[in-house]
DNA sequence: CCTATGTTTAACGCATCCGTTAATTAACGA
DNA sequence: TCGTTAATTAACGGATGCGTTAAACATAGG
């Protein structure tokens, strides 16, 4: 389990570790602001936040005694590019839609 | 770890598995074709297509003593709607993508 | 310096994951 | 029916995951 999107996957498995990113999806915050919705501990939540450093999906930064968390979501557009891969197995409109794409992004080019 | 979001970012939180479906998006195969390029073990396989059943992303069907999987990507989809809410986290240009998909489905809509 | 606050590290327990080999089940076919 | 082939289940071992409490560390501030 030592590849990139292997420990992605592994930190995105776990519901408390989404509820972290998803508030952290309106601003950074400190530890115990991150802790406070949850009924387990400080060291625990310490846990999940080193997982989502090692994963990339969050930044910290240190002021004074607080450590603030900021969101990466680089992480999630790959494993979204992963993903992507089996689109056509369950959208229908995959291909028409990809075609319009392609379209867009020559007009973009071209513009 | 029991709401499903978990359970399809676990399944795919292992690069075997992952591999497992890859080939499965070529075509269906039997337990003994989808371990042929591993070196492990046929039970460890037997697990590992248990895993992503239960996580909905293949099903199976017996044909004598074959056992069939087949691919299903709905879980991906899932998935990947939950990361879509982060997108604009990494895309800078999403906001106007997002206009211009709208613009198209406004367009099949009407067509 | 001492203390309060915020956070991390250490040490532990328990459950789950991932692999193994050996045994079992299921179905075909001579 | 008996042997062969395909796959699963059983039983085990070691690693990892997730939680706990207690101790340690880091910084601000009287």
């Amino acid at each position: 389990m030592t590849d990139r999107l292997s420990v992605i996957f592994a930190a995105l498995a776990d519901p408390t570790r989404r509820a972290i990113l998803a508030r952290l999806a309106e601003g950074d915050a400190t530890v115990s602001e991150l802790a406070e919705p949850f009924s387990i501990s400080l060291p625990a939540i310490s846990r999940h936040l080193k997982v989502l450093e090692q994963a990339g999906l969050i930044t910290r930064s240190r002021s004074a005694q607080w450590r603030s968390s900021s969101l990466q979501a680089e992480p999630l557009r790959e494993a979204t590019a992963w993903m992507e891969r089996y689109r056509r197995f369950w959208d229908v409109n995959f291909t028409r839609l990809d075609a319009h794409l392609h379209r867009i992004q020559l007009q973009e080019r071209e513009s």
